[in-house]
DNA sequence: GCCTTGAAGTTACCG
DNA sequence: ACCGGTAACTTCAAGGCG
């Protein structure tokens, strides 16, 4: 029979020890769960001999010593940075071969290389059969006995690979979030020591469940926990941060209680897998931090921060409770229904987040190609290195090895110097994808790439300003292929969203997945440049950003002699006191000309520049305020220096009176003088970038990590730390306090605070109108250190 | 020994 | 574990001065 699979989760087993079955997990049409089972494909890699003649005698020598483990041995021609050369297909009974094979056949003389050795034999089987996760294919498939009783409603046995359908609906899914507490009375809670208390679930079909441990006894609630999932039988799970503490906490304390996490539709438990996630056979494990992170407009990304930004749930119709003190909630009778309040709202905030964020993740594995519960967890780079594999395959363009590279750095972008002080009505001209777009333009690409030592005139190639790279003009080259379906798709998927309503589920699934096109094509450029890419060719990104600055030039010095005023510009854009009719012709000429698209991206009524590069702020025509760069975008300063820089700004570029900022910023400094700044306004967050012995020099934030571990708290690489500065001597970072060990603002160092903070902050505007640090302090103050002497 | 200065270390931003 | 360009902070050691 004929059956639709939308594919969900994909695996593979090895059965009667050498046959790899291949095991789709996904949805019918009409709503069942099934999984398609496939037995028919088998694991392979590719050797590259030396020199073509000696094929047939490596084939000899492989099927001698290894014809235990080797099935068949092909001699056959593939293409290997675009040109052809004979390779050994060497195809394996099992997965397991590969691995041991790839290795040792390296010693065997007259071989240069083992190529696509590397490869998961789930992801090598959807490479091959062109077959993508979050995506409709068909298949020819009889239906087989659940004999490993899988919570499946039916198991399929495929008679061919499936194909690619054209259903672009995405059925619905059932979504299970979840959230634990543990019990923490000794800093941060330690499966070995400390118990789960409570475990909350939320479903998209309204399921609210919050399970309670037996006072400091937590097997029940484990066990409850695997039933509740069980019964529900999601089809994703999420959760926030759950691949870097939740998942790991659970399956650390079934082991120790000695019961099995059996979760999966197949019976078992989740499994740490590929980037570090948590593999949960048939479903999707989805960690929704993952998507958060990518917020830049949230620095603390907290789950109560990123539900209250994205209007999920607000921090002030919830229940907050310092992490650190879940414990006395727990212990305490009287405060332990104020801790299920807080778990309900995460479980609520966390499914909120899937709804936010699961669209955009499905439309990601759709396009790059990696299953839905990897997408989130794998980095960039690896997101458009599966991108770039897909296309490999189709090309018949061999896969490259990663190989280990020595450090390099090349020539970037260029970054104007701006004209200080307020501009009026300025548009912001940008290129749209500059990158992409030169990239194809220019055919550079690492299998187009013409090096010195192989030219002798005779071919059509591009030579790149200022580095002189030479990139042949045809055929075309990978990057140049893949980057034009990216954009060509873009662009098709686009036009097809002017034709529906905004808000329907139609239009959603689209502008997600135009987005996911145009993430994966920005990213483009940045992954060729970088070290650990399969493709990196550095002449690649070295001439990417030559193109880019010598475009950028050719469009100041045409925008000048247009008669556009140039104030700033950086990158792929230029500010240009904006005249339509000039601005419309330079667009013209950019198109005929460069075949490239500029236009005007934004509009600023007026927009104010200090002396330097990469920091400014404007008011937008539509009344909006743009802060760029400066301190009340960055989330290394406290709140209270962020929102006085913040209003300042908005006092100058609205009312355009510097007096006005000035009286604000001093009744700011009086009220941090007489202790009405809430603490909170006064933490200062940092990242922990390294291993903590790692520092050479006292940080800060790093003396206050310190602090933290000693009162048994753990503090890892990437986390972030919230300290605030308190009385005392020594150098800054002796005085650095974890703010949750701050509890009267008398402890608060506020000289600190006022000329550090609040005055260099609002100086950093104020100083261009002459204002100095004098101006801001009160004259109380002033008197208080006149007295002093 | 104290103060100034500039390099180094560090983070987070822009596009 | 995506790039280079940039600003800005604190620390720290060297250099200058007396």
């Amino acid at each position: 029979m004929k059956l639709d699979l939308w594919l969900l989760d994909i695996s593979y087993d090895v059965i009667n020890k050498d046959i790899p079955e291949i095991r789709m997990w996904g949805i019918t049409p009409d709503g069942r769960r099934v999984v398609v089972l496939d037995r028919s494909f088998r694991p392979y890699f590719y050797v590259v001999p030396k020199t073509p003649e000696d094929a047939g005698k490596i084939a000899e020598v492989l099927k001698r010593r290894y014809g235990d483990r080797i099935l068949k041995v092909d001699i056959t021609d593939r293409k290997y940075f675009g040109r052809s050369i004979t390779v050994l297909r060497i195809t394996c009974k099992i997965p397991a071969h590969v691995k041991f094979l790839r290795d040792r056949v390296k010693e065997i003389p007259g071989i240069a290389d083992v190529l696509e050795a590397d490869i998961r034999f789930y992801m090598r089987y959807m490479l091959d059969n062109n077959i993508y996760p979050c995506s409709w294919n068909t298949v020819e498939a009889e239906e087989v006995p659940n004999k490993e009783n899988w919570q499946v409603d039916a198991v399929y046995l495929a008679k061919q690979p499936p194909l690619r359908s054209e259903r672009e609906d995405i059925p619905k899914l059932k979504v299970l979030a979840f959230d634990i507490e543990c019990y923490n009375p000794r800093g941060t809670p330690k499966p070995d020591r400390d118990p789960i208390i409570m475990i909350g679930i939320a479903t998209n079909e309204g399921d609210r469940v919050i399970l309670k441990a037996d006072d400091l006894n937590d097997l029940n609630i484990i066990r409850e926990f695997i039933a509740l999932v069980r019964k529900i039988d999601p089809d994703v799970i999420v959760g926030y941060n759950s691949n870097r503490f939740d998942w790991i906490y659970l399956l650390n304390r079934a082991r120790r209680l000695k019961i099995k996490l059996n979760i999966s539709r197949a019976n078992s438990e989740p499994a740490q897998s590929v980037y570090g996630h948590f593999s949960i056979l048939g479903r999707a494990n989805v960690d929704l931090y993952d998507f958060a992170e990518e917020l830049t407009e949230v620095k603390v990304k907290t789950l109560e921060n990123v539900a209250d930004y994205l209007g999920v749930k607000k921090k002030n119709e919830r229940v907050l409770i310092e992490g650190a003190y879940i414990y006395k909630y727990w212990d305490d009778p009287d405060k332990r229904s104020q801790l299920e309040k807080y778990l309900l709202d995460d479980i609520e905030s966390t499914l909120g987040l899937s709804e936010k964020f699961l669209p955009f993740a499905i439309q990601l594995s759709s396009i790059v190609g990696l299953p839905l519960d990897q997408v989130g967890s794998a980095s960039v780079g690896f997101r458009v290195e599966w991108h770039l594999m897909r296309h490999a395959c189709e090309l018949g363009e061999l896969i490259p090895n990663r190989i280990e590279r020595p450090y390099a750095t090349y020539k970037g972008a260029i970054v104007l110097r701006p004209k200080p002080g307020i501009h009026e009505n300025i548009a912001v001209l940008d290129f749209s994808s500059m990158y992409p777009n030169l990239m194809i333009k220019y055919n550079i690409s690492p299998d187009t790439y013409v090096s010195p030592m192989d030219y002798r005139g005779e071919e059509d190639v591009y030579v790149a300003p200022e580095v002189g790279h030479m990139f042949r003009k045809y055929p075309d080259g990978f990057y140049r292929r893949v980057l034009k379906r990216l954009l060509e798709a873009r662009k098709a998927v686009r036009s097809k969203l002017k034709d529906l309503e905004p808000g329907s589920p139609e239009y959603r699934v689209l502008y997600e997945r135009q987005r996911a096109l145009k993430v994966i094509a920005n990213a483009t450029y940045g992954y060729c440049g970088w070290l650990g890419a399969r493709w990196y060719k550095r002449e690649v990104a070295e001439t990417t950003t030559a193109w880019g600055r010598h475009t950028i030039r050719d469009t100041i010095d045409l925008a000048r002699k247009l008669g556009l005023r140039v104030i700033y510009g950086d990158t792929d854009s230029i500010f240009v006191v904006y005249d339509k009719a000039k601005v419309d012709e330079l667009t013209r000429i950019i198109r005929d000309k460069l075949g490239l698209e500029i236009k005007p991206d934004k509009i600023y009524t007026r927009v104010f520049f200090t002396e330097a590069k990469k920091r400014y702020c404007g008011l937008l025509t539509d009344g909006r305020i743009d802060v760029v760069g400066l301190e009340a975008v960055r989330g290394d300063w406290s709140e209270l220096a962020k929102e006085v820089q913040e209003k300042v700004i908005e006092i100058i570029l609205r009312e355009n009176r510097v007096d006005r900022a000035v009286d604000y910023v001093r009744d700011v400094i009086r009220k941090l003088e007489s202790g009405k700044i809430p603490l909170s306004k006064l933490i200062i967050w940092k990242t922990i970038g390294k291993e903590l012995e790692e520092y050479e020099a006292a940080a800060a934030h790093v003396s206050a990590a310190r602090k933290l571990i000693e009162a048994g708290f753990k503090v890892d690489k990437g986390d972030k730390v919230g300290y605030i500065i308190v009385r005392g001597s020594g150098r800054l970072s002796d005085k650095a306090m974890p703010y949750i060990f701050v509890d009267s603002i008398d402890q608060v160092d506020i000289e600190y605070y006022i000329k550090k903070q609040v005055v260099i902050s609002a100086l950093r505007i104020l100083e261009y109108f002459g204002i100095r640090e004098d101006h801001l302090i009160s004259e109380k103050r002033q008197a208080s250190i006149l007295d002093f002497f």
